[in-house]
RNA sequence: GGGGGUGUGCUUGAGCGGUCAAAAAGGGCAGACUGUAAAUCUGUUGGCUACGCCUACGGCGGUUCGAAUCCGUCCGCCCCCA
C-alpha cells in the first residue's frame, strides 16, 4: 500500500488531523474503514462536495473502504456550524429521494457495492434513538464546558445569537454517528471539511471513552477561490453534479474558465493526475495556462459524466471557442416551425423565448447593449425581425454576450 | 411572562407623506481591453401591448387628495429582563 496520506497531503486535501504521524502509519499499515457525511437537502451533489469526494477516491484506490453516509437523521436537526441560518428541514421521503440520486453520484467516483464501501442514511440508527437512553449512554460522555469551546458554538454564544438547545444537540449526534460506526462497520476514520473537525474530534473522543479505541480524523480545507466567491458557485448558482442540472458542456465550462490562480490547486484536488504533471501544468504561464485549464476541464468532465461527454463538451467547446464553427449537438436548440419564422419573429421575443433573456426587457437591454448576434452578427436594434432571409444552412445561431449560445432549427 | 427592536428590490443597506421603481455598495448582465483568466474602464440592472401603464417596500385593514414612509392588527426574526 503506498502511503496515501503523504498523497493527500501533498495534493492540499488535509487542514487538520488527529496527529498526522499516527494518522499517516495506520493508513499505510492497514486496511481502514472511513467515512465522510453529505448533505441530503439537496437533491444532487455540486462541485464543492468534490474534495471530499475525491479524497475518498484516493484512500478507495489505495485500498481502503468508504462509508458514504448521508444525514437524513442529523438533518432534521440543523447544523449550528452553518452560522447563518438552521438548515431548512425537509422530510424524510425527500431525504430518501435525495440520497438515492447523490448515491448514483457518488458511484462515479466510487464503488459503493457493500463490499468494497458502502452508502447508508443516519436516520436509519438516529431515529429509533429513545432520549432517556441516549442522555444516559452517551449524553454522560460530553462536558458542556468543552462543547462550548467549539468554535461553532462559541461565535454563536459570544454573539449572544442565541442557540437552540436542538441544534446544541447536533455534535452529539453526530459523535453518535462515528460511534455507531465504529461498532457496526469497525470504522476507523472520519472526514470532512474543517467546520466539521469539533464534530470530529467529538466523535473520535465519545470512541474513545466508550469503546478505548483510538480513532481518527482528517479535515479538508475550505475551498475559496482566487476571487473569494465559494468553490464551485457561479453566478448561476451552484455546479451540480447532476447532468439534468448543469450540462456537462457548463460543467466544461466551469473549470475551463476558473481563475489562473486556481489552476494548480484544482488539477490537485479535482483531477488523478500525478503531482509532477499538475506541478508542470500548474506553473505554465499567459495563454499557455490554457493547456493546463482544458486538462483540468476535461478530466474533471471525465469524472463526473463520462468520457464520452467529456469529449462532447470539449469539442463544444473548441468550436465555440477555437474560431471555427460554432455549432454542435451540445449546444441547447430550439426548434421552430417554418411556417413561423416565414411570418418572421421579432429579435427580443426569440432572445426570450430561447431563454437568452429571461423577460423582454432584459432581451431589449441585451440587444441595445450590442450583446445580441444571430449567426456570429450584432444586431443593435429591436426593431428587427427575424425571418427565413437571416437562415444560414437551415438553422440559426443565437448569441448573447460573449459565451452563451442557442440553435434554433427548423421543423414543419 | 414583561420590555425593546426589526422586516425594503438578487444580497447588504439608506429612505423628510408627495419630485420613490425607491440612495449606496456588492453581485449580475452587456461593451472595450484580453488568454473562454484576472485586474481595469464604460453602460445597464422589476415587468409590459413602453415617453405611458402595471406590480413592488412582511400580511391584512385604516387615516389621507396622496403612504415604503402615519395608525391598528396579524405573522416572522432579533435583543434585554424573568
Amino acid at each position: 500500500m503506498s502511503n496515501v496520506f503523504e498523497s493527500l497531503q501533498e495534493r492540499g486535501f488535509i487542514q487538520q488531523c488527529t496527529g498526522e504521524e499516527l494518522v499517516s502509519r495506520v493508513l499505510s499499515e492497514k486496511q481502514l474503514t472511513y467515512y465522510v457525511g453529505f448533505d441530503p437537502t439537496a437533491d444532487s451533489l455540486h462541485a464543492g462536495s468534490l474534495v471530499p469526494i475525491m479524497a475518498m477516491a484516493h484512500l478507495q484506490r489505495a485500498g481502503h473502504k468508504p462509508i458514504a453516509i448521508i444525514g437524513g437523521g442529523t438533518t432534521m436537526i440543523g447544523d449550528p456550524t452553518d452560522k447563518t441560518e438552521m438548515r431548512p428541514m425537509i422530510s424524510a421521503e425527500q431525504i430518501e429521494s435525495n440520497g438515492s440520486k447523490i448515491l448514483t453520484q457518488l458511484q462515479r467516483y466510487l464503488t459503493l457495492d457493500n463490499t468494497e464501501g458502502r452508502f447508508l442514511n443516519n436516520a436509519d440508527w438516529l431515529l429509533s434513538l429513545n432520549y432517556i437512553d441516549f442522555l444516559r449512554d452517551i449524553g454522560k460522555h460530553f462536558r458542556v464546558n468543552e462543547m462550548i469551546k467549539a468554535e461553532g458554538y462559541r461565535q454563536r454564544l459570544e454573539r449572544e445569537l442565541g442557540l437552540s438547545f436542538l441544534e446544541f444537540n447536533y455534535q452529539l449526534l453526530q459523535a453518535y454517528d462515528f460511534l455507531y460506526l465504529y461498532r457496526e462497520y469497525n470504522c476507523h476514520l472520519q472526514l470532512g471539511g474543517d467546520d466539521q473537525w469539533g464534530n470530529i474530534l467529538a466523535g473520535t473522543d465519545l470512541v474513545r471513552r466508550i469503546e478505548g479505541e483510538r480513532v481518527h480524523g482528517l479535515t479538508f480545507p475550505l475551498l475559496t477561490t482566487a476571487t473569494g466567491t465559494k468553490m464551485g458557485k457561479t453566478a448561476g448558482g451552484a455546479v451540480w453534479l447532476d447532468s439534468e442540472k448543469t450540462s456537462p458542456y457548463e460543467f466544461y465550462q466551469y473549470w475551463i474558465n476558473v481563475d489562473d490562480r486556481d489552476v494548480k490547486s484544482f488539477l490537485a484536488y479535482f483531477t488523478f493526475l500525478p503531482m509532477d504533471e499538475v506541478n508542470r501544468l500548474g506553473n505554465l504561464e499567459h495563454d499557455e495556462i490554457r493547456e493546463a485549464k482544458t486538462i483540468l476541464a476535461y478530466e474533471a468532465t471525465k469524472l463526473a459524466h463520462g468520457s464520452d461527454e467529456a469529449d462532447k463538451a470539449q469539442e463544444a467547446s473548441k468550436a465555440a471557442f477555437g474560431g471555427g464553427g460554432v455549432d454542435l449537438d451540445a449546444m441547447p436548440t430550439t426548434e421552430i416551425s417554418s411556417e413561423r419564422l416565414r411570418e418572421g419573429i421579432p429579435i427580443l421575443e426569440l432572445f426570450h423565448e430561447v431563454g437568452l433573456a429571461t423577460s423582454r426587457s432584459e432581451a431589449r437591454r441585451l440587444i441595445q447593449q450590442g450583446g445580441g448576434y444571430i449567426n456570429e452578427k450584432q444586431y443593435k436594434t429591436i426593431e428587427v425581425v427575424i425571418d427565413t432571409t437571416f437562415l444560414d444552412e437551415g438553422g440559426l445561431l443565437l448569441r448573447a454576450g460573449k459565451k452563451r449560445y442557442h440553435r434554433i432549427v427548423l421543423s414543419d
